[in-house]
DNA sequence: AATAATATCAACCGCCCACGC
DNA sequence: GGCGTGGGCGGTTGATATTAT
């Protein structure tokens, strides 16, 4: 079955792709559109099944993609998401742009499995070692080789009853995540890049967002960091203004016009803050060209002081002491009370796909958003000498690409 | 220098799901 | 509802590159 019927009708190529074959591929992609995939080997004039032809393209010859190894940031950032998404590489790949799923799979089975083991954390549970011993001996059906992901279709009903057991890092029960592992190695880019993570997130009810945005509690202020980065010392809280650390960390002529920060609170049914809402975020997209996006929220002014912080640590439902607890463990109240709100039959599968509409509670209290978008996206790859041409760009400047990437941060006015 | 062991990663395989008939 | 088909995903394989002996 994993064959399609095409695929037998003639005799077509298999194993590695030859340059004239990826050619062929680009150009007919560039011109007409992938469209329909089986029709695809045809039109181009390749002896490939349509399956074959669409792996080629998303893992390889994609224009968006990003090229060679992966930074620190990566990795941290694809540890962390592990720990909440398993082995769903395309969900992990979504949130991080320019790298394939593949891609993802092939450098966590490769190098992090391994990383994890060696500093004594089991790759599948993200528990230490030891411990994930004695769940599996406990459970000694639990087959081997399987994601240790905590089955992520829980319903609210369940995250709720299930939130008085096991609070705090001494549990046996609960998953754990060490991330003051991550911490003690991450750099303030890092940090500004979970943020990223957080602001370029489809839905603002994104639980992976929210995981984002509560990992910053951690996080220093950049701006007092040695490595703030010229041009931002002034914002009181850069964190909360870099759309893309490493278009920040590369281009130094990076620029606001104008900076007014407090961090945009989260409409979601876990994260609640009182922080006030007026932000501009400047957003580096596709590594050649920068988007202002204006987000108005109410425009009481506030700052990032070290209450907000201190609240968001207490909202964050997914940390305590630096370890990371999974939601059915939440210790907070306020998200039992956002989550009991909501459906019943609510499943952790639809906001991890941004489908879950926010609340209406937390509607109704949203201030209209004014987003204003200036994009100089490339419209689009006519011909091979352009897409030759970004290829070019990418490669020379170790930036990775998007065709465009929404931004989306609702704030929340409390 | 030759060989073995290990790492990396592109590509394939098998399965699931959605959709149309 | 059953069937065929295509798209997509995660697991696995195998060729190649790199490192160790």
């Amino acid at each position: 079955m994993g064959r399609h019927t095409c695929c037998y009708k003639q005799k077509l190529r298999k194993g590695l792709w030859s340059p004239e074959e990826d050619e062929k591929l680009i150009k007919h992609i560039t011109k007409y559109g992938h469209g329909c995939w089986s029709s695809v080997p045809k039109q181009a004039g390749l002896q490939r099944c349509g399956k074959s032809c669409r792996l080629r393209w998303i893992n390889y010859l994609r224009p968006d993609l990003k090229r060679g190894s992966f930074s620190e940031q990566e990795e941290n950032l694809i540890i962390e998401l592990h720990a909440v998404l398993g082995n769903r590489w395309s969900q992990i790949a979504a949130r991080l742009p320019g790298r394939t799923d593949n891609e993802i799979k092939n450098f966590w089975n490769s190098c992090i499995k391994k990383m994890l083991k060696q500093r004594g954390i089991d790759p599948n549970t993200h528990k230490p070692l030891a411990e994930a011993k004695v769940g599996e001996d406990k459970a000694s059906g639990t087959s081997e080789g399987t994601s240790g992901s905590v089955d992520l279709k829980v319903p609210a009903a369940e995250l709720e009853s299930s939130n008085d057991a096991a609070r705090g890092p001494a549990s046996s029960s609960m998953p754990v995540f060490d991330t003051c592992a991550v911490e003690r190695k991450a750099s303030p880019m890092t940090k500004c890049f979970f943020l990223d993570q957080f602001i370029t997130s489809q839905s603002s009810s994104d639980p992976v967002s929210v995981f984002s945005l509560a990992h910053l509690s951690f996080a220093t202020d950049c701006s007092s960091s040695e490595t703030a980065l010229p041009g931002l010392s002034a914002c009181p809280n850069p964190l909360w203004l870099s759309h893309n650390s490493r278009l920040l960390e590369m281009n130094r002529d990076f620029h606001c016009s104008t900076i007014s920060t407090c961090p945009p609170s989260v409409p979601t049914p876990i994260l609640s803050t009182s922080m006030d809402n007026s932000a501009q975020i400047c957003a580096g997209i596709d590594g050649m060209q920068y988007s202002d996006a204006v987000y108005s929220g109410n425009s009481r002014q506030s700052s990032m002081n070290s209450a907000d912080t201190v609240e968001m640590q207490n909202s964050s439902s997914f940390f305590h002491n630096g370890i990371f607890l999974w939601p059915e463990s939440t210790p907070d109240k306020d998200a039992q009370v956002q989550l009991e709100k909501e459906p019943e039959d609510l499943k952790w599968s639809q906001y991890l796909d941004g489908a879950f509409p926010m609340s209406a509670a937390t509607q109704s209290q949203s201030q209209p958003l004014h987003c204003d978008v200036k994009t100089e996206s490339p419209s689009g790859f006519s011909d091979l000498v352009t897409w030759h041409q970004i290829q070019q760009q990418l490669q020379s400047s170790d930036i990775y690409g998007k065709d465009f990437q929404m931004l989306s941060v609702g704030f929340e006015q409390v």
